[in-house]
DNA sequence: ACGTCGGGCTGATGTGCATCAGCATCCATC
DNA sequence: GATGGATGCTGATGCACATCAGCCCGACGT
């Protein structure tokens, strides 16, 4: 492969789709990217990436597939605080702090680049735009831990299900993954229990409820949009801390 | 002030020794931080410090005084998200997306730093250590957003309170203004209910509780560990996130 | 062909919390 | 001393959830 060839392909990357919303990337951004790259990993469906308590991790940047990171509670249930999706950093926290304070699961088999505390450190300083692309994604997940926050907090369970799905879709559009009608979603209704702080059993019966409103379908791992216009309204989704409106030059 | 007193000053400040618990930071990280402190201002109860919506904000850093950021939602509720205590930084996020995504809104009267995007960027450029060292504090931040949102997705109300506080006070002992016996408190029942989810009778009720297991008191502005081991193991707290036994020297 | 296991789905029952209503106390202000 | 607003506190009632129990279906293994 050229080194042509190669920056077009780094181009077309999840990651690289993301942070363009965000900062137009030059060659040479591209190309400290594609050093990042190197270290590919597999994960197994079942086979923590990231174990509470370890220490020394890696973080790791999702080419392909879904992942979640989730806290273990002592009476054995768990909170889901996000879901990882192609294009998303992954363990950024743990490579900060000594001990991971989390786990990270793969939900489908999931393919991902390794990244080392230090390859990061030596890219950042290498091409500092990057650094502040990268700080940017770091801040945008912490905008939707905190909406997911909210969620928890104060919407009834049918107004977290609509806002979070639309979240995702809005999510998986920036990486090409979805579009307005709807995406594939390989979720089940257990995992969305315990990101939503809910019981199977009311999770569905909410899905029942806004597929009888017309709002939503989920079924058969795809999730199709309604009525989308009804469901933004319904959930006050406020999707303006997804997207910037084309990128700043910083 | 002679130079040597001004580093003093800045060394005895709350975000230094915060800092410091994970940084060794030497005398020129200490005096590029001290240009950080050159514009000061002052914030009265009432007024938002940072508004939803507003473009062009700044960041600040808490010197002396209590704040909350917030979400208002359609209903006319709200949800807290944090509250910021001297030491902490306060709409870092907001300095890097085009809009603020949230209020803040001081509790007491608050002395606060105000730190422009230009001013924050420059100091990172001079000195990495300190750019590593507010990553840091940032995802620290983060996870005490995390540990909220477990809170509210998975906790009981009494369970929440008492994590809650325990947070809180473990957060107020590294700037110096909690022990292992409490800490003065500035925060009404109403802004408990609205950072943890419930309404403000509750509140009062779990609080009752908690007294009356003789866990902790929390009156006249004051909260009081009647029994930290106790709460520490009622509420499954583990304060490794807040902590890292002794700085880091990268 | 047979179990079995994960996932979706449903009804009956229980409960943790919200909501509403009202009272008491402490301030600040006139 | 009167007045009104913020805050703490309490009882009664209702509802949005959880929990328990069970059935159905398709995908798998033996």
């Amino acid at each position: 492969m050229t080194a042509g060839k190669t920056l077009l392909a780094i181009q077309d990357s999840p990651l690289a789709r993301k942070l363009s919303t965000f900062v137009r990337l030059s060659d040479a951004d591209l190309s400290v990217m594609s050093d990042l790259y190197r270290r590919r990993r597999h994960f197994s469906i079942g086979v923590d990436m990231i174990h509470q308590g370890q220490t020394d991790q890696s973080a790791y940047v999702v080419a392909s597939g879904w992942a979640c990171s989730y806290k273990i509670l002592s009476g054995g249930t768990r909170q889901i605080v996000d879901f990882q999706i192609p294009g998303d950093f992954l363990g950024l926290r743990s490579v900060l702090f000594r001990t991971a304070d989390h786990n990270v699961e793969p939900i489908t088999p999931v393919q991902a680049s390794e990244v080392k505390q230090r390859d990061l450190l030596d890219a950042f300083s290498r091409t500092p735009r990057l650094a502040t692309a990268v700080l940017w994604a770091a801040s945008r997940d912490e905008a939707m831990v905190v909406e997911h926050l909210v969620d928890l907090g104060r919407r009834s369970a049918s107004e977290r299900m609509a806002h979070f799905l639309l979240e995702l879709g809005a999510r998986l559009r920036l990486v090409g993954l979805a579009d307005k009608t709807g995406f594939a979603c390989p979720l089940s209704q257990y995992l969305l229990a315990d990101a939503l702080g809910l019981s199977a059993v009311h999770v569905n019966r909410v899905l029942r409820e806004l597929r009888e409103e017309g709002l939503l379908t989920f079924q058969k791992g795809k999730v199709s949009f309604d009525d989308y216009n009804g469901l933004v309204e319904f959930s006050a989704f406020d999707r303006t801390y997804l997207d910037h409106e084309g990128p700043l030059l910083i």
